[in-house]
DNA sequence: ACCATATATATGTTTAAGCGTATGTTTAAC
DNA sequence: GTTAAACATACGCTTAAACATATATATGGT
């Protein structure tokens, strides 16, 4: 199934999914709970935009114990990781993309962080 | 007023704003029949979603006699012109996109068009 | 002044999308 | 096999956005 362009910009109209969007771009991976303390967003809220995202295509989860991990999908074509990276590019420092760079940063017990350096 | 990603992702998630918008970015200036032309879409319909485009500051008008001439706003920020060109570059050829463009070379008495070489 | 053409807006209706709450599923620890 | 934690889905509700049709507002030609 190939991604078109309405259905990725309909993804992209939702401010949860574009935060979450924005953030994958930045950190590579991240597990739900990753998502839901960054953004301040209840957790089935998050999931279903997940779900969403991932139906059409633009991210992909793998399990991992008790979590999941999603990331942009790495298949999605050229033009849409463009979209991507220059939105991203050009939210870094602005509300609220960078706050929730910043919430997450200081997330404490994040999954697969060692605890001790 | 500052576009926000929020803003112009919700505006190009309507797949007649979009098509509008790529047919702009590929022939710079279009005025309402034409885009009526070779979208097929009603006047009504057209100028409605203008109207939406310019409340955002996504494209500007400007009248010449009986016509309204649209275009990307000149203004637009680098981010949003890269994701405008980026998907512009990634559907030129499939539908409706390419057909969009093919219709509107073919239109009969376009506005600004001399009759005789 | 009147008419035709191009474009804009207003109105009432229909459709879709997001929301919160509640519940289901999967995994690992014991 | 029971429990708890992480994640997913189902349901009913509410809101917003698109639509078609009708009407209003330029503008230029006569």
């Amino acid at each position: 199934m190939q991604l078109t362009p309405d259905s990725l910009f309909r993804a992209l109209a939702d401010p949860t999914r574009l935060r979450s969007l924005v953030l994958l771009q930045r950190e590579g991976e991240l597990c739900v709970c990753e998502l839901t303390h960054a953004l301040d967003i209840i957790q089935p809220k998050i999931s279903r935009h997940l779900a969403i995202l991932r139906e059409d295509g633009i991210v992909s989860g793998r399990r991992a114990g008790h979590w999941v991990y999603y990331r942009l999908h790495p298949e999605l074509p050229d033009w849409a990781q463009t979209v991507i990276e220059a939105t991203t590019a050009g939210v870094r420092d602005v509300a609220p993309y960078a706050d929730d760079h910043a919430v997450l940063a200081d997330m404490p017990n994040r999954p697969g962080t060692r605890c001790c350096a």
